[in-house]
Order: C-alpha cells, then structure tokens, then sequence
RNA sequence: GGCCCAUUGGUCAAGCGGUCUAAGACACCGCCCUUUCACGGCGGUAACAUGGGUUCGAAUCCCAUAUGGGUCACCA
C-alpha cells in the first residue's frame, strides 16, 4: 500500500463550518491511524470570497481542535507552496500541456450565452451542460474572436461515450456517464484555474493517496477522474462521507444555528468534546463506548465504519458530551476556562488573587455539574456575587413565610456572626446545632435557609454555598430576609 | 427536471443471509441516591419506509415505488 498521505484543503471564503471540521477530522483521523500524513492546504481561487482573515480563522480552529499537521500552509514542506494562487505557475503547465494535445480548449461563449443555453436546457428538462459550441473553433475563428476583444476560458475536452466509475470507500461502486457531463471550465477567463482542475493538480503532485471529504463533491469526482486520465496520472482513492444535516434535514446551515467551531469555543465547549461528537457523526466506535480520548479514536478509526446516510446535528448530544467533559476534567483546567466568562459577567476582575483564584475553583467544583457549556456558568454563578437575593415567586416565598422562619434565620445568624470562619463543615455543624437548639427539623431548616441565601428553592449543596458566601456574605443575606420578613 | 447518493426508534447509530422475540448512546419516563436540584446508579417506552422477488431462511442480496438529500457556476 502507497504511504498515506491526505489532506484538508478548506476554502478560506468564511467562518470554519462543522461540516469542515468534520472532513478535517476524518482525514486527520485516517493519517494517524495509519502512521501518514496530513496536509493542509489553501484553496484561494475564489479571488473575490478568499480573505486571509478566514484563512487565519481555519487554522486556529483547526490548531484548537488539536488537529495537527504535518505539511502545507504554515509548517511548510517538500510540495509547496500551499496556497492555490501562489502555484499558478504549476497550473499553466498543465493547462499547456492539455491545451497541446488536443484535450482542452479556449472557448470564446459570454456569460449571457450560456446563460440563455442554461435556461432552454433546465426548461427542456435536460442536464444542464455546456454543449459545446466553441469545440472546434479553427485558429483564424479565436484569433478573430479576440479580436473583439473576447477573454476565453479553458474547458476540458469530456470524451463521449464513456463511463467513469471508481470505487468509493465509504460509498462502494459509483458511476457517472459522460454524456452528461458538459466540457467544463478549467480556467477562467482571467486565467486562474476552477477548483476541479486545481484540486487535481495539487492532489496529485502532493502524492495524495486519499481524497476524503464531503458528499457534496461525488458529482465533481467524475471531472475530476478526467483529468487524472488525459494527464496519464493514477487515480487516487476517494471516499465521501455523507453531509451533517440540520433538524428540518437539509444541509446544516447558518439558520440551523450556530454553525461555525468558532461560536463552539466563544461559548465554551471543550475542543475534545467538540471532536468527540463529530467524530461519532457519521463514524461509530467498534466497541459501546462513545466517550472516546483522541488517542483512542485514532487506534479504531477506518472508513469502514464510516456512514453513508446524513447524520442530523444534535445538540442535545453535544451538550451531553460537553457536560461529561466538563464534569471529568482536571477542575483547574475548568476554572481557567470558566474565569473569562466571570470575568465578562463582570463578577470578577482580572488578575485574580491566589486566595480569590481558590475562592473561585470552589465555585466552579460546585456548579460545574449543571453546565452544558462554561457560558452557562454564569447563570449558575449569579447569585454568588450579588448579596441583593431576589426571591423566585411562589414557593420560595411561602417558605420564607413559614411561622418558624424567623427563629431559625435569626438563631443561624447569631452562630455564623459568633462562630469562626465559615467552612463546608463548619456550616453543616451550625446548621445542625440550630436545628436541635429549636427543635426544628430537616427540611424547615434547610429550606428556608436556602431560599434566603439564595432566592431559589433549588440548588447545589447548602454547606458549600454557605462557605463559598463566607461569613458576611452569610449575615448579610440572613439580616435581609429577616427584615423582609419583619415588614 | 436530468444525474448521483441515501433510507433501522424523536436523534446518532450496531447489524455485513440464520446467534434479531434488532445492541449501545442522547432525549424522554420511572425508581434509587440526595432533607432540594443537579451529578451518579438502575430500569422502561420507542425502529428494520412500502411492494415485489432471490433463498430452506432477509434488517441484511436484487428490482420497483415512495421519501429525503446532494449536484447541475468563469464557487469551492
């Protein structure tokens, strides 16, 4: 078998998709699965969308993700260079070349006669295709043309009767006929060449072995083949991986939501778990284990258990994945991720003390476990940063109106006021001894100490938000709802 | 519309002719844990698109139909 070697060749023409991050994945996947390379390079013939902004955006999604190449843009290497437009040299060789032997050609059409062929075509109800008008234009008939000051395009010769049929990895057995298939573009007018022959170009003098990505490329793959074939070069092997749908399936797109890695990480999902739940859309894991390390997915992963139907983006299952990732990691490592969103909250500023860093891991090891994503942290932060409780409607407030509430707020803030510095079981022990001096017992106690703390009758473990408050923190609330209570 | 691809529970999916009275995960429901909630544990509801073949036997193979999707650019 050749050594594997694939590649990751994004457009730089907008944010970096899920769908892309997924092809990425897979291919990054199958490289290190096998012990191959993976290359990443740059598709910038759209002059007019690229920008290096999304270039820049691509790549740090990518590097964020932990996907990590071996060649192409950036890293550099034998092939180069990585971006389309800086190959443009290359191209012109083999459009010589194809243009010399007969198997491409100038065509003179403008934009305003294909289009008119375009329309009678989609209103006969035939496949839309060029039909060939400038096929055997003679050299007095371009010199002429051009004379009129037409600019040609390059389109590729399709050979009639002929069938293309290649073995998709993922997809099995797939054949295209030529019939219809127009001769297409491979060089615009203003001599940058399209994307399929481009692609074929560098595929092959990168040495390719595996062309994997998405679905929406199986019509190209047949063009494609053409080119491998009139330039005498070997086919590579191709496997398209079904597309990521959107809830209505169709093809995810921004109105499904958020769609780029970006708005991913500005929300705070972990990268593993991102890739994780990409990884299981449209792959599946030999054993029942879903939750998977990296290291992990490379030793399992093959094309073979790759799906051939649409997946539908479920965020249901992201989140669940993300939580589990959040729950299971390292808590520094969440506390870090989960200061900015503090920090843009506006419930903390930066830098953070030692002693206020450890004040805010306690906060983090308490709530984390109601987090999809760190964002949220926020929402379950609240209410330790403003002393002012807002009371929920209904039952808290009966709660709070309950005939024994008053004696036990007011025992609990004579012992926390007199008592040392509140800790998880310093205020366990506190709110026991009250419990026993007034002969209340459990839930009268709790509940009510609960909702005056923190306005909800929900929440994390009392003794810890007692000791996350602190003693004023504690007394401020308690005197607040006492005199509430009073009015 | 032409061409191409797909079709197992609400969603992701296992299954590659008998072991399928069809796995697992998310979601949902119930129970347990917890003097709350969440986490966690246990259990439950729920699927082979339809019709024809082939075969002793089909979720698995073939053909139609239906449905969904992709693609038909001087975009990639």
């Amino acid at each position: 078998m050749l050594p594997v070697r694939v590649r990751f060749a994004p457009s730089p023409t907008g944010p970096f998709h899920i769908g892309g991050a997924r092809s990425a994945l897979f291919n990054w996947l199958f490289a290190r699965h096998y012990g191959g390379t993976f290359i990443v390079r740059i598709e910038d013939t759209d002059l007019e969308r690229s920008t290096r902004e999304s270039e820049e955006n691509i790549l740090n999604a990518l590097r964020w993700l932990g996907l990590n190449w071996d060649e192409g843009i950036e890293v550099g290497g034998p092939n180069g260079p990585y971006r389309q437009t800086e190959r443009l040299e290359l191209y012109r060789r083999y459009t010589d070349a194809l243009l010399k032997s007969g198997q491409a050609y100038r065509c003179y059409c403008t934009e305003e006669e294909l289009a008119a062929e375009r329309e009678e075509q989609l209103a006969k109800g035939e496949m839309v295709r060029y039909m060939g008008r400038c096929r055997d234009l003679s050299p007095e008939q371009c010199a002429a043309l051009e004379a009129e000051g037409r600019k040609p395009v390059i389109r590729f010769r399709v050979p009639e009767d002929h069938v293309i049929r290649f073995n998709d990895l993922v997809r099995g057995e797939v054949s295209f006929d030529c019939g219809g298939i127009g001769d297409f573009i491979i060089v615009k007018s203003d001599g940058i060449p399209t994307y399929n022959f481009a692609v074929v170009i560098d595929d092959h003098t990168m040495s390719i072995s595996h062309v994997i990505r998405a679905e929406e490329h199986l019509s190209n793959t047949p063009r494609q083949i053409l080119i491998y074939e009139a330039l005498g070069w070997q086919v590579p092997e191709f496997a398209h991986v079904s597309l990521i749908l959107g809830q209505d399936r169709s093809k995810m797109s921004k109105r499904h939501g958020a769609t780029a890695i970006e708005q991913y990480q500005a929300k705070g999902y972990l990268p593993e778990a991102l890739v994780n739940f990409l990884a299981l859309l449209g792959w599946s894991p030999g054993g029942e284990e879903e939750v998977l390390p990296l290291q992990q997915m490379v030793e399992q992963f093959s094309l073979e258990r790759v799906s051939k139907s649409p997946a539908v983006f479920d965020l249901e299952k992201l989140n669940w994945l993300n939580g589990n990732y959040i729950r299971t990691s390292p808590l520094e490592r969440i506390t870090d991720m989960a200061i900015p969103f503090l920090e843009k909250a506006g419930y903390i500023s930066l830098p953070l003390t030692e002693k206020k860093y450890e004040w805010v891991k306690m906060l983090v090891a308490l709530v984390r476990d109601y987090l999809n994503c760190l964002e949220e942290i926020t929402e379950h932060a609240a209410v330790f940063f403003d002393d002012k409780v807002a009371i929920d409607e209904g039952e808290a407030r009966e709660i709070l109106a309950g005939e024994k509430v008053p004696a036990v707020l007011k025992a609990l803030k004579t012992k926390v006021t007199t008592g040392p510095a509140l800790t998880e079981t310093g205020a366990k022990r506190m709110l026991k001894e009250v419990g026993k001096e007034l002969g209340v017992k459990g839930k009268e106690i709790f509940m009510p100490v609960r909702v005056a703390l923190t306005g909800h009758t929900h929440g994390p473990d009392l003794n810890r938000v007692m000791a996350i408050l602190g003693q004023d923190g504690v007394v401020r609330r308690l005197e607040q709802a006492i005199i509430g209570r009073e009015k």
